[in-house]
RNA sequence: GGGGGCUUGGCGGAAUUGGUAGACGCGCUGGACUUAAAAUCCAGUGACUUAUGUCGUGCGGGUUCGAUUCCCGCAGCCCCUACCA
């Protein structure tokens, strides 16, 4: 890499302090009256986990560039940061390095942003949030009482992981192969109060308004849509025969198949299941085998299906003299539908596995349409495309649709059953049994119930003397902090030492960012309906599902509390940055050990190639490129970069070559060259001479002299069609080409320079380099502010307005068009702009080489693409 | 099992959305400057070919005057999701 030709880390420190002291990028809290557009750009906020990686800087540059942008074409621009700081990593920390869990996230906050603030980052940083300080979690605990009162919360008894030996309840990545990360002992299933949010209730606007969404990824709206599964069946009743007044309600998408059936599953959950356990010490051991496997089984493929059957028998719905065995089984999930199901093995794989295995009939009652009465053979598979029904009564030759409409009439008509509409979600579980969250503002009181604290009584803060040692939930240990009294009656109560879920901090941060400090309420309503929906959004497709559409449901949710009117979409567009990926490396692993993985820092490259842990010259593992993460420990980190290079350099190679949509390989090969732009640009911009006239530079391009000479006259053409792209691309996330294409006009100044040393070429080449610093300055806003101000000591870059093309500099007068024989390029012709096709076609057809191809060629046909291509179109002459 | 995506020189990637494939950069080669190196500058750089040319966007087909782009089939890689009845 080059000698750094000035001093980046004394520049862009100044340049950063000027731009503090100037409020450039601070935005005043209030309600504005001016005409001016508003813009809303927001990077999904960090987890302060440590130390920023470049998977960081890359997502904050990006939308960096954009908040630039935007600001200079003249928009209130807001672009804030904060810090989602609850989370189970603190509590990891204090678990296993004994360090109080908000001690470590704040003091990682502190590094963090000292770290990014090093990037020269266009943020207000006034507006800076922590979501796990009690002045933001105390309106949050606000609404969660709101949502109780608009019965969007309740609590049920739902299931959760618990390890026996820690005497705690695990989150799911905690759960490894079936076992307790740390004490490896069997995690069983536990039933305990929990609180959800109904999300439920929304399942059908969230749906159809992702249909609106259309600055939105369209990968991430099928995502939703699928997660949201909305499936239209049926629900049909089974009697049992052996006790009267028992049914079970079945959900089916093919009520079709009815006639198919040749018995019923039910969920090893399924209170008819729990029930026929109590006198059945067997089926109890099923149950409890199934629950095991349940949750250690990661790879579901390869599971066997399995069933208890059950000493009852169902009645067909459809005909009476027909009784089904019934089976407790484990694929069956109580969690989809009813937890029941009745099998139809021809018709449905998983069904069809079950009765080979177990020796149930298999009978055909659809035929594919192609069989036209023929004899079918027997299915080696089940049949689950659409077609002709058979063996079905009343159903007989009628095909799928028609089919699936007369039995639900049907059965509507008998009693036996109804349309269902069924939707995949849950209802949100937002308990966690965690000490670093949120506290659920609730008092559980032995005669009143739970009663939601008393607004005046809010914030119910975290107790910071908590003992991690004893396992558990320290809340629930601490000695005092759960012992209340009942807000209602006053008796001796307990406190809710379950938290929330970390995604609900997430789900409103957005709205709070508008007005941030507000100590009263979560937000003013009238100034964050300013700034809302987000207009642009940018974060990683692993957020696609779960935090898109919490965040989704808050909007609703908040609206319907009063808290916003008419927002119900919290982000209008979407941008999903690529990951950022490194191979993994680790120390060769003994069987049953976790693996030990090493920072790339941490390794070289030996003198025979081998990659080896540099301190121990033991040979590393190394494993395949994964997005970088702590776990894995496959981070750059890069601030050893910035110190090296300067931000300058790291903003712009991070956004230079790859679409920023992709997902890359990190590699710092090619950061020499960006530094080299850099440093290319200085040189030039110091060949320039301050402006003595105190020019004003306005969006508006200068006029040039007339009469350039044609070198000139092109730069000039080319900074129009520069400006011109670069506008568009960098408002589009499409830096690589902005990038390319100043790159291009830097390489036409320069020669032009060199070429011709007239008055007029110089004012090209100035004018020219002076819109190059205005276009690139969003990407490398350092560098591009001290040359202004060397060249304009009366102006700030940053304050000017973005440069705007002239339309009439962007069209030629005159074309290069290609001119093909059959399809194949065979000469080129210069014609001016306007030329007609029959010009055109007369100039190209007289062309030697032309001429040369058609000998003993007939010509059939011309195609003339105005002012793009000729094809013409020969065969040989008879 | 279901859904989505990707595949262009040695490498990252462009291509006006069906019209000059390889912009821009990295790397490499040669040259200038230098005692030498670094830096900088100049030239070259898809393959084959002495050249005119021929071939070339994962593979096979199709539509079209014309396909990296649209359609069908196949392969490889990646992501998401998953016993969803």
């Amino acid at each position: 890499m080059s000698a750094p030709s000035f001093d980046h880390a004394t520049l862009e420190t100044q340049c950063q302090q000027e731009w503090e002291k100037l409020g450039i990028f601070h935005v005043p809290v209030k309600k504005f009256n001016d005409s001016k557009p508003r813009f809303y750009v927001l990077e999904m906020f960090p987890y302060p986990s440590g130390d920023i990686h470049v998977g960081h800087v890359r997502n904050y540059v990006m939308g960096d560039i954009l908040a630039r942008t935007k600001r200079a074409q003249g928009f209130h621009v807001l672009h804030p940061m904060g810090w989602d700081g609850f989370g189970l990593p603190a509590e990891n920390a204090a678990i296993e390095r004994h360090v109080h869990p908000k001690d470590w996230t704040y003091k990682n906050i502190n590094t963090m942003r000292k770290q990014l603030k090093t990037l020269g980052l266009a943020i207000d940083w006034a507006r800076e949030i922590t979501t796990c300080d009690p002045e933001y979690y105390k309106h949050e605990q606000k609404m969660f009482i709101d949502f109780f009162h608009k019965d969007l919360v309740y609590q049920s008894e739902t299931y959760v992981n618990w390890d026996p030996v820690e005497q705690t309840v695990l989150a799911n990545e905690q759960v490894v192969n079936g076992k307790g990360w740390r004490s490896n002992a069997p995690v069983e299933r536990r039933l305990l109060p929990q609180w959800s949010l109904r999300i439920t209730l929304m399942a059908e606007d969230l749906l159809q308004a992702l249909d609106t969404l259309d600055k939105w990824p369209s990968e991430v709206r099928t995502m939703q849509k699928n997660w949201i599964g909305k499936s239209l069946g049926a629900e049909v009743s089974f009697s049992i025969k052996e006790h009267k007044n028992t049914s079970f309600n079945v959900y089916t998408t093919r009520p079709d198949t009815l006639f198919g059936a040749s018995f019923c599953a039910l969920a090893v959950d399924h209170p008819l299941v729990t029930q026929a356990a109590q006198s059945l010490p067997q089926l109890q051991e099923f149950i409890s085998t199934c629950q095991n496997e349940k949750l250690s089984e990661a790879a579901l493929e390869n599971k066997k299906k399995e069933g208890f059957l059950l000493p009852f028998h169902a009645v067909h719905p459809l005909d009476d003299s027909i009784s089904l065995p019934v089976y407790a089984s484990n694929f069956v999930l109580m969690e989809y539908g009813t937890g029941a199901i009745f099998g139809c093995p021809a018709h449905d794989q998983r069904d069809f596995d079950f009765a080979k295995t177990y020796n149930l009939p298999i009978t055909q009652v659809v035929a594919p349409t192609s069989s036209q009465n023929k004899e079918l053979p027997p299915l080696s598979q089940a049949f689950t495309e659409d077609g002709i029904l058979i063996n079905s009564h009343f159903l007989n030759g009628m095909d799928t649709t028609s089919a699936k409409k007369h039995i639900i009439e049907h059965l509507e008509h008998t009693g036996k059953g109804k349309p269902t509409v069924n939707y995949r979600i849950h209802d949100w579980g937002v308990s966690r049994q965690r000490y670093w969250g949120c506290p659920i503002p609730f008092i559980h009181c032995s005669s009143c119930g739970a009663v939601p604290v008393p607004v005046q009584d809010l914030p119910v803060t975290l107790p910071y003397d908590v003992d991690f040692s004893l396992g558990g939930n320290p809340l629930d240990n601490h000695p005092s902090w759960k012992h209340v009294s009942c807000p209602t009656c006053k008796k001796p109560a307990l406190r809710e030492t379950d938290t929330l879920d970390t995604f609900f901090e997430s789900s409103w941060y957005f709205a709070r960012f508008c007005d941030p400090h507000n100590p009263d309420v979560a937000f003013d309503k009238d100034i964050a309906q300013q700034w809302l929906p987000v207009h642009q959004y940018i974060g990683g497709i692993e957020h696609a599902v779960m935090h898109l559409l919490y965040s989704r449901f808050f909007s609703r949710a908040l609206s319907l509390c009063g808290y916003l009117d008419e927002i119900h979409e919290p982000f209008s567009s979407l941008f999903n940055q690529g990951m950022v990926c490194h191979e993994t490396y680790a120390f060769p692993t003994e069987k049953g050990k976790t693996n030990q993985w090493l920072a790339p820092h941490e390794t070289s490259l030996n003198k025979n190639g081998i990659r080896v842990h540099t301190q121990s010259s033991t040979p590393v593992v190394v494993g395949r490129s994964e997005k970088m993460s702590k776990s894995k420990r496959n981070t750059i980190d890069p601030v050893a970069m910035i110190e090296t290079y300067g931000a300058d350099t790291v903003r712009l190679f991070v956004v230079s070559d790859s679409p920023l949509d992709r997902t890359i390989e990190w590699t710092e090969s090619g950061i020499g060259g960006a530094r080299r732009f850099i440093d290319r640009l200085w040189r030039t911009g110091c060949l320039l001479s301050p402006d003595e006239h105190n020019t004003t530079h306005s969006a508006l391009i200068p006029t040039p002299p007339q009469n350039l000479n044609p070198q000139a006259r092109d730069v000039w053409k080319q900074l129009h069609a520069t400006v011109k792209h670069v506008s568009q691309d960098l408002q589009t996330f499409g830096t690589n080409r902005a990038i390319a294409h100043v790159r291009a006009l830097c390489n036409a100044i320069d020669s032009l320079k060199e070429q011709h040393h007239d008055t007029d070429s110089l004012w090209v080449f100035e004018q020219s380099f002076r819109i190059v610093l205005r276009l690139i300055a969003p990407i490398i806003p350092h560098v591009t502010h001290a040359l202004w101000k060397k060249i304009s000591p009366n102006e700030t870059l940053s304050l000017l307005p973005w440069p705007q093309y002239d339309p009439l500099w962007t069209t030629q007068e005159q074309l290069t068009i290609p001119i093909q024989i059959n399809g194949k390029i065979r000469d080129k012709i210069n014609v001016p702009a306007d030329a007609s096709r029959e010009t055109i076609e007369k100039i190209a057809l007289a062309q030697p080489k032309i001429i040369q191809h058609l000998k003993n060629q007939q010509v059939r046909k011309t195609i003339v693409v105005a002012s793009r291509i000729i094809n013409i179109v020969a065969s040989p002459s008879t």
